[in-house]
DNA sequence: TTGACAAAAAATGTATACATTTTAAATTAA
DNA sequence: TTAATTTAAAATGTATACATTTTTTGTCAA
C-alpha cells in the first residue's frame, strides 16, 4: 500500500501538471520504467485513475490521458448543481455548531494564507464544502460528490485565475455559514446553488477561451 | 481479459445468490483457490467489485461481502429518484421514435416471456429505463445511473416477489412511452418519479420485513 | 504503389516466487 | 488467570517470468 499510494499521487499530479499531455497514450511498461516500479503497481493505479476519470481506456492496449471537453465540464457542473444543494439540505438539521466552527476555520485559513499555491486553495475550498455536506450521513452521495470534485479538479488543473479565491466567493462562504447557523435551509441551499452556478460559468468560460484559442 | 471477466461475473453472481453470505470475510487466497485462478486476477476483480459496492474493505487484510441496510437502500432510492427524472428530462427532446420503438420491444419481451427468471426480468426492466435515458448524452450521469442500478440489483437479489413484473408496472411503462411520444416532458417525468417511488417503497418494505424477522 | 499476408516486436494478461505486513498463537511474567 | 510480548503462520504487496494477445514491421504479389 506504500508504493501504490505513492505512484497514485505522483501520476495523478503529473497528469494535472500536464507532464503527461491530454490524449497522450501511455503503456504500462512505459510508466513502470519511468516511475521505477513493477507493472503490477501500475496496473492497480491505472484502474483506479481510470475509474476516477484521469485516464481512459484506449483500445485493447494502453491508456489515454483524459482530454477536456466543454460538454463534459458542463455535465459535471450540472451534476454538482443537482446534488450539492441536496446534500446540504439533508445535512442542515444534523449540522452541529462545532462542525460549523470547523468550516469557519477552513475559511480563515483561506483568507489568511493568501500565498499558498492555487491547488491547495482548491482543496481547502472543497474541504469547506465537504464539511457542510458531511452530516447528511449519506455515504453514497458523499462519495459521489468527492468523485465529482476530483473530476472538476482535473479540469481546474493549476490554473491560477480560475482557482483564485475571490472576495465574492469568500463573502458567499461567510454568508452561507451564517444562514446555516440560523437553520435557514431554503435560503442556504439557494445561495449554494448560486455559488456553484457562478463557479461553473467561470470554469466553462475559461475552458472555452483556452480551447477556442 | 478473459479469466478476469469470467471471474467478475461469477463472483458477482455468487454474491447475489448468497453463495457467499453478507458480512463474510474473504481472502484473496481463498477466492483464488476456490475459483482456480491466480491472486492477480482476484485482486483486479476485488477492486472492481469494491468500487461497485459488492465488496467492502475490511481492515488491512481481506474484503467483506457487503451487507444490507435499510438506510443504504433508502439512500440509493433517493438518488435514483433525484437523477433518473433528470436524465429523462434531458433525453426527451433527443429521443427518436426508433428508440421509443426499441423500448417498446423490451416491454413486449417482458410481457410475453412470463417464465423467464426474475433476475432477467430485472435486467430487462433496467434496459427499458436505460433506453429512455440514453439520448440525454451525459456520459457521467448515465454511468452513475448504471452504478445505481447495480447497487439496487444487489439489494433485489433474486427475490421473486420484489422483482415481480406487476400489471401496474407494465401499465405505467406503456403510459410513459405514450407520454414521451407526445413529448409531454413534465407529465412523463412526473410519472417516472411516481414509478420509481413505488418501486422504492416496495424494496424498502421488503427489506424491513426480511430484516425485522 | 498498394493491399494482403506473414513474421517479428511489443504490450498486456496471468502465474509463480519472494518480501513485507498483518494476524494468530504461544509463551511468559505479573 | 490474564495481560503483555514474542514467535509462528498466514495474507497481502511487489517483482520477475512466462503465455497470450495485439500491434507493428516487412515482404510479396497484383
Amino acid at each position: 500500500m506504500l508504493k501504490k499510494q505513492q505512484l497514485y499521487q505522483q501520476l495523478k499530479q503529473d497528469i494535472q501538471l500536464q507532464h503527461w499531455a491530454p490524449a497522450q497514450v501511455l503503456t504500462q511498461q512505459q510508466l513502470a520504467a519511468h516511475y521505477g516500479v513493477s507493472r503490477i503497481v501500475v496496473r492497480d493505479v491505472q484502474q483506479q485513475l481510470m475509474s476516477e476519470g484521469w485516464l481512459s481506456a484506449h483500445g485493447k492496449a494502453g491508456m489515454q490521458v483524459a482530454t477536456f471537453s466543454v460538454a463534459e465540464a458542463e455535465e459535471l457542473c450540472m451534476l454538482r448543481l443537482q446534488l450539492e444543494p441536496l446534500a446540504l439540505r439533508l445535512a442542515v438539521s444534523e449540522l452541529s455548531f462545532s462542525q460549523l466552527g470547523q468550516a469557519e476555520d477552513v475559511l480563515r485559513q483561506l483568507a489568511q494564507h493568501t500565498a499558498i499555491p492555487s491547488y491547495q486553495r482548491g482543496e481547502l475550498n472543497w474541504q469547506f464544502h465537504r464539511l457542510l455536506y458531511q452530516p447528511c450521513g449519506k455515504v453514497h452521495l458523499l462519495r459521489l460528490l468527492d468523485q465529482l470534485h476530483q473530476q472538476v479538479a482535473r479540469y481546474l488543473g493549476y490554473q491560477e485565475q480560475v482557482l483564485a479565491y475571490t472576495d465574492t466567493s469568500a463573502r458567499e462562504h461567510q454568508q452561507l455559514i451564517s444562514l446555516l447557523r440560523q437553520r435557514q435551509t431554503d435560503a442556504a441551499c439557494h445561495l449554494l446553488q448560486q455559488h456553484i452556478a457562478d463557479a461553473s460559468t467561470l470554469l466553462t468560460q475559461h475552458l472555452k477561451n483556452s480551447q477556442g484559442a
